[in-house]
DNA sequence: ATCCTACAGTTGACAGTGTCATCTGAGCGC
DNA sequence: GCGCTCAGATGACACTGTCAACTGTAGGAT
C-alpha cells in the first residue's frame, strides 16, 4: 500500500514526464492535458490539482531543464581532469546541445518563463508568492551562477561578468540559429562549433 | 466599383495586417482566424481562400516582416552619411529593436521558419511548389545578404562570412536573451547596448 | 442581352482543446 | 468508529482550426 503524499507525488512525477516527454516529441502543440494525464494514468482534470494551468506545467518542465542545465554545468564546473578553457567549451556546448537535441525543449527555455514572468509576476504580487513560476526562473538563475564560475576561472573575476553576458548571449544566438535552419546554409560556410571555437579565442586570445 | 481581383487583393492585404496587429498585441495565441476575418471585414472561412491555413497565413506576415528588414537594413547600407562602422551598429540595432519592439513577431521569424521548413519542405517536394512558405525563407536570405554586405564593408570581403556569422548569431542572442529578461538582472551588469558595443569593438578592433 | 463558369466569401458542422463546477471515494487525524 | 480532507473523475462550456457544401456575383463566351 501507498500513503496518499506517495501516490500524489509518485502523480505528479508521472506528469512531469509525460509532458516532457510528449514536448520533445512533438512540441508545445503536442502537450495537451488529455495525452499528459493518459500517460501518467489519470484523467485530463488530474493535472489541475498539481497545477495551476496548462503554462504552469510547461513553466515546471522548464524549471527541471534548467536544473539539470545547472548540475551539468557544475560537474563540468568541478572536473579535475578539464582545463579551464575546455571547462568552458563544456559550458558552452552543454547549452547549444539542449538547443541541438530538444530544441521545443529549448524554446521553451527562454521563451516560457520570459513570456510567463512579464504578466504573472503581477500577479503574484497581488495573490502572493505561489512558489511555482519563480522556480524556473531559479534555476535559470542557477545555471548562469555557474556559468560565470566557468568563465571567472578563465578571464578572471573582474572581466567575468563582462565576457560572460557576451558569451552567453552568443551561445544562445548560436543554438538559435541553429534551430532555425539559417546557419547550415553555405551562406554562411560555418558551422556552431566553428562559431564556438572563434568565441572562445576572442576571450582567451 | 471595384474588379474582383482588387477585391481579394484588398482582403488578403486586410488580413496580413489584422494578424501582425493581433500578433504584436497578443502572441500567436492571439492570432484566431475568427478574429483575422472580423478585423479583415470577412468571416472565419475567407482565411482560406487566401492561405492553407493559419501556419501559412503566420508564415506571410514573417516574410512580409524579413521584406521590411532587409530594405531597412539596405537603407542604412546605402546612406552616405554613415561610416561602415555606424552601418554595422545600425543593421544590428535593426535585428534587436524587433526584439524589443515586437517581441512576438520576432520570435516567429525565427521559430516558424525554421520549424515549418524542416516538415513541409519535404511535402513541397511532393506536392509540388506552392511558393507560399518559400518567400520567408528567401525574404530571410535576402535580409542576410544585406547583413553580410554591411559587415563586408567592415572587415573586408574575406572575413565577411566568418564574422558575419559570429556577428548575426551573437546578435540574435542578445535579443533572445533581452527578450526572456535574464539581461535585465544585476547579474551581468550589462545592456544589449552595451554588449553591441563590445561585440563592434572586437571585429573593428 | 443572356448564359455560363470561376471563384471570393458565407455558413454549418465536427473534432479537439483548456478550464471549471461538481461529484466521488479513499487515506488519515480525532 | 466518524468525519474531514483532498486526489482524482466526470460533465459541461466556450473556443479553436478546418473542411464540405452552399451562395452570389464579376466577367468572359455565345
Amino acid at each position: 500500500m501507498v500513503t496518499r503524499a506517495e501516490s500524489a507525488a509518485a502523480t505528479r512525477r508521472a506528469l512531469l514526464d509525460a509532458a516532457t516527454s510528449l514536448l520533445a516529441a512533438g512540441g508545445p502543440e503536442a502537450v495537451t492535458l488529455r495525452e499528459v494525464g493518459a500517460r501518467a494514468g489519470v484523467t485530463r482534470g488530474a493535472p489541475y490539482r498539481h497545477f495551476a494551468d496548462k503554462d504552469s506545467l510547461l513553466t515546471a518542465v522548464a524549471a527541471e531543464s534548467w536544473e539539470r542545465l545547472a548540475d551539468h554545468v557544475r560537474a563540468v564546473r568541478t572536473d579535475p581532469a578539464r582545463s579551464a578553457v575546455e571547462k568552458l567549451r563544456g559550458a558552452l556546448d552543454a547549452l547549444i546541445g539542449v538547443g541541438r537535441a530538444q530544441p521545443h525543449l529549448y524554446q521553451l527555455l527562454f521563451w516560457q518563463p520570459g513570456h510567463l514572468n512579464r504578466l504573472e509576476r503581477l500577479h503574484r504580487q497581488v495573490c502572493g508568492p505561489e512558489g511555482d513560476p519563480q522556480a524556473a526562473s531559479r534555476a535559470a538563475d542557477r545555471f548562469q551562477d555557474e556559468f560565470l564560475a566557468v568563465v571567472a576561472d578563465v578571464v578572471g573575476e573582474e572581466d567575468a561578468r563582462r565576457y560572460g553576458a557576451l558569451l552567453l548571449t552568443s551561445a544562445h544566438g548560436i543554438a538559435g540559429m541553429e534551430h532555425s535552419g539559417q546557419l547550415g546554409t553555405d551562406k554562411w560556410q560555418t558551422s556552431a562549433d566553428s562559431l564556438v571555437d572563434t568565441l572562445i579565442g576572442m576571450v582567451t586570445g
